[in-house]
DNA sequence: AAATCGATGCTCT
DNA sequence: GAGCATCGATTTT
């Protein structure tokens, strides 16, 4: 079985032309709706189930890229041992989890990498976004990613490109030097869009990855959510979705 | 499909 | 100096 069609956003799309050049006119960078201010003025685990189905949208170099979100985590703040703003914590890093919801937070992991976040409303709170699936400008996120593997490793496939929370920053070219604290409900450069709503009942709850150090109780609270049966999803949780209907 | 392991440098103690 | 909200390549089931 091969590239099975997304049920949400396969084949046939609707909004935007996936034709080379855009017919986006004005200023404002955006053919589907942008997301604005009141969107991201949630708590936290809402807005992360929220951003399920939207679509992150980047201009690099005049073109314009877009994925959507098929996979975030929660951050909390407070008592979260995982988040980096536990306890109240503040340092010139986590700025912007204290900053107005949408507001986006880019760190730089193991040295190499970058993770996206967006602010969401209270103190010190972000969602993750950990995979996209990609939509437009997939030829660019195809190159952006090459530059750093070996010629002679096998070619991505498309669901490969943004499954992951720095593949999709290598993807869409973010970068803390671009992309830190960028209020992404005006930034011509990052946005998010409007895309599809997911039910309810095709958003898979789990545990968060990769932060084991943070404890049992607190690695285990079910703060990941993910769009069922998606290809694009970084990690899938098999029992997670067991408790999904279907 | 899963396990293992090295890369590589920012951030905070 | 220690610890990463990871990835990519190689090796093993």
């Amino acid at each position: 079985m091969d590239d099975v069609v997304s049920p949400y956003f396969g084949g046939a799309d609707p909004k935007c032309s996936t034709e080379s050049s855009h017919s986006c006119s004005d200023e404002v960078p955006s053919c589907g709706k942008r997301l604005g201010k009141s969107f991201f003025d949630k708590e936290c685990t809402t807005l992360a189930k929220e951003l399920l189905g939207q679509v992150l949208a980047r201009k690099v170099n005049g073109v314009i890229l877009r994925g959507m979100i098929v996979e975030t985590e929660s951050y909390l703040g407070g008592n979260d041992v995982a988040s980096h703003s536990y306890n109240g914590k503040r340092t010139p890093r986590n700025e912007p989890m204290y900053m107005a919801p949408g507001t986006l937070y880019v760190y730089s992991i193991y040295g190499m990498y970058y993770c996206l976040n967006v602010s969401s409303q209270g103190e010190g709170s972000c969602v993750l976004i950990r995979s996209l699936e990609p939509v437009d400008g997939i030829d660019e996120m195809i190159a952006h990613r090459s530059v750093k593997r070996t010629s002679k490793s096998k070619p991505l496939k498309e669901h490969e490109l943004c499954n992951g929370p720095s593949k999709l920053c290598l993807a869409m070219n973010i970068s803390k030097d671009l992309c830190n604290k960028v209020d992404a409900t005006i930034s011509e450069e990052i946005w998010l869009e409007e895309g599809q709503s997911i039910p309810e009942g095709d958003i898979v709850i789990a545990k968060r990855i990769g932060i084991e150090s943070a404890g049992h109780e607190w690695a285990n609270k079910p703060l990941r959510y993910y769009v069922f049966k998606n290809k694009n999803v970084s990690v899938k949780d098999k029992k997670a979705e067991a408790s999904l209907s279907e």
